[in-house]
DNA sequence: TCAATAGGTAATTTCAAAAATATATGATGA
DNA sequence: TCATCATATATTTTTGAAATTACCTATTGA
């Protein structure tokens, strides 16, 4: 009866989430060359089923190939942070405003809902807790996801989560936690949202990804 | 001395490129279903190979795989469409306009060399030759990268190479040809451009997508 | 007549090994 | 000493075939 996500799912679909997010999570390193008999070994797969989804992740910019010399793990650089930053911005200020202007009440409950769990998440991190990362970046994007769910475009909503998901890997290298600061904007943006303030709504969203950008860049964690 | 471009190319490259330009170009149509027997017998190539650049059009967006069940070229529709051409329109002229503030004398010269082409191309066009398709929608490419090309973010220009390419192959289904119109636009463009007048631009920009689409959907040639 | 199931066929997915290419090592000559 | 070339090793790329999964057909039972 009930679709059993797991049980048809191929074993390269498999390792494809799993490297995904071992490169996203920082687990394979910014520059890591990847030989493909380590990772033969590393993940249980034939070099054959690696390769196909290696390539999937070279379209999407998280390894990059040079000639027949292999694939490695996209090096990271701040030119690099500032264009997926600004890529973001473009496109989820965008959704955003298309979002309040067509979303509807179901939306508003999405939102409400997906803010809750970020908030909850958040007041554990301010209290120390630093030990669900993944959980957490979830949330986050869960709320930023609802926010811009109703725009209207799989194209953009599909474009949206492969830049938030470039955008990730640099928080996670920075270690970035602004505590108190990011929690306040997400509050501020499920309030315009709810008044269908697009204006505002987009002005907290750029202050919230500059601010994280500017944040990161000072801590020196992407420094050569 | 020089660079051998295609020496040191794999046959997994070239075959990628041209699976890439056949559905483009609607050589392969939407929609249809590509066996892997078939392709590695048409293209001369390896499943495995094959299997490899499929996976990089799967991301791409230019073919869909359905569970265990292969590949097929994206289908097309009216709303596909007109997400497609509302991203074009989104990154292209976010890109337009920092490019016409950043873009510098040997800007100005690539851009009136690729309108000059262009123009060439649009005259021979109009006069009934149409002969030279893939040459044509080149040098259109040619020049509305050129146009950006100093936007200064290679992940935007990146995006908008991607989404272009799907935009145009919507316009090679419809066999679109707006003549003179499309002629002006271009002419308009390039004049705004070097003006530096970057709301000017953006503008003719918009009405050049809008009116294709429009012209494309009134045709009929995406009705099911 | 129809639904369900079993068996056979056709397709995809995965693998292990061969072929091709790149990198490292050492020998040769100026 | 240094650059150059040849050889050997390591790595990637490509292949053909085995394993798995989906699809079609026909048979059975109600």
């Amino acid at each position: 009866m009930l679709d059993q996500v797991g049980s048809t799912e191929t074993i390269g679909e498999k390792t494809y989430r799993r490297i995904r997010s071992d490169i996203i999570f920082g687990r394979l390193t910014p520059g890591q060359k990847l030989r493909l008999e380590r990772l033969s070994a590393q993940y249980e797969t034939s070099i054959a089923t690696l390769r196909e989804l290696l390539n999937r992740l070279l379209v999407e910019g998280l390894i990059v190939a040079e000639g027949q010399r292999g694939f490695e793990v996209m090096p990271v650089s701040p030119e690099r942070w500032h264009e997926i930053a600004a890529m973001r911005e473009l496109l989820e200020c965008h959704a955003l405003r298309q979002s309040i202007e067509s979303g509807d009440v179901e939306w508003e409950g999405r939102v409400v809902a997906a803010h809750h769990k970020l908030a909850a998440m958040e007041k554990q991190l301010l209290s120390g807790d630093r030990s669900q990362t993944e959980t957490w970046k979830r949330y986050d994007w869960e709320f930023h996801h609802a926010l811009i769910s109703c725009c209207g475009s799989k194209a953009l909503l599909d474009a949206h989560s492969a830049i938030f998901d470039k955008y990730l890997r640099y928080q996670i290298i920075a270690v970035v936690f602004r505590g108190e600061a990011a929690a306040r904007e997400h509050r501020e943006l499920l309030k315009a949202a709810l008044k269908r303030d697009a204006d505002a709504a987009a002005a907290v969203l750029v202050k919230h990804i500059r601010d994280c950008v500017q944040y990161t860049l000072k801590s020196g964690a992407l420094a050569p």
